[in-house]
DNA sequence: TATTATAATAGAATTGTTCTAAACTGAGAA
DNA sequence: TTCTCAGTTTAGAACAATTCTATTATAATA
């Protein structure tokens, strides 16, 4: 897996280095939707020195690169998603927890007159709001 | 106008101060989505002398009465919308102005049954992206 | 291996929001 | 109409997330 990651890194403009990698080992795969600090507390593991600057840096050649969605799901937070792909979300009123939706709703999804006169529709994401089981049956 | 604000919000441990009295008349029937900083400029005009705080407070207090939504889609800051009946956004990805959408899509929105194993869901909100007309003829 | 553009680092700065403590005031009671 | 006090306003401090800055370090290429 890693060298996979090297070989999809490696050039192009982008310096592959040990935090950035441990950053991408982080990521690969990783459905749990981490804040910048998430991602910082793991890789300081690791890398004791790395700067939250570094993480930053990261995510924003990250997202420069399309590999990284920005999740604008949680008020009070940042929250990112390896997975480049259009989905969905869903997050616990009670925890935050986040989970993925791969359906595509957009067929259903028509807008009325007076919005097309105003926008022209480029995307979608749904946030749908509930209570995971964990926090429905811990009360 | 001013009127129905006052008696609607008189009493039930609500105090009705000049500057709330601002703020209610600036956010009723207000479709602009405005941010802390909108709704402090604007009272400023005739508060000069009002803090964020008070902003802050009433937005709260608004809040807690069910009467102002905070919308989660502008990752750079919060927005309110003084309209508490559900509803959807679109969000003009150049400039960043925002669009409200009266249509319950809820029956078209079933989710997959892994999702339905562990999250009881509640409700929805989409965030509809695209670019509005003054940004695409601006180019 | 030397060069250079890019990245890492520590820490300061910035931004949006919340908190604090003291002074003030709207609304009901007297 | 005046009194009273819980709730509100205020200035400014505190806070948390994120971005910026200047310096040092290093990965990638020649």
């Amino acid at each position: 897996m890693v060298q996979k990651i090297i070989d999809r890194y490696r050039g192009k403009g982008f310096k592959l280095t040990p935090q950035r990698l441990a950053i991408l080992k982080f990521l690969e795969g990783n459905t749990g939707h981490p804040t910048a600090e998430d991602i910082f507390v793991e890789i300081k593991k690791k890398h004791p020195t790395v700067s939250f600057a570094t993480v930053y840096n990261t995510i924003q050649a990250l997202r420069d690169r399309g590999d990284l969605l920005e999740i604008t799901i949680d008020p009070e937070r940042k929250h990112f998603d390896p997975n480049p792909s259009p989905h969905h979300h869903i997050i616990c009123t009670d925890c935050g927890k986040i989970g993925d939706i791969f359906v595509d709703y957009s067929a259903a999804l028509t807008l009325p007159d007076n919005i097309l006169e105003e926008f022209t529709p480029t995307g979608n994401h749904i946030d749908f709001h509930g209570v995971c089981r964990d926090c429905s049956t811990k009360q």
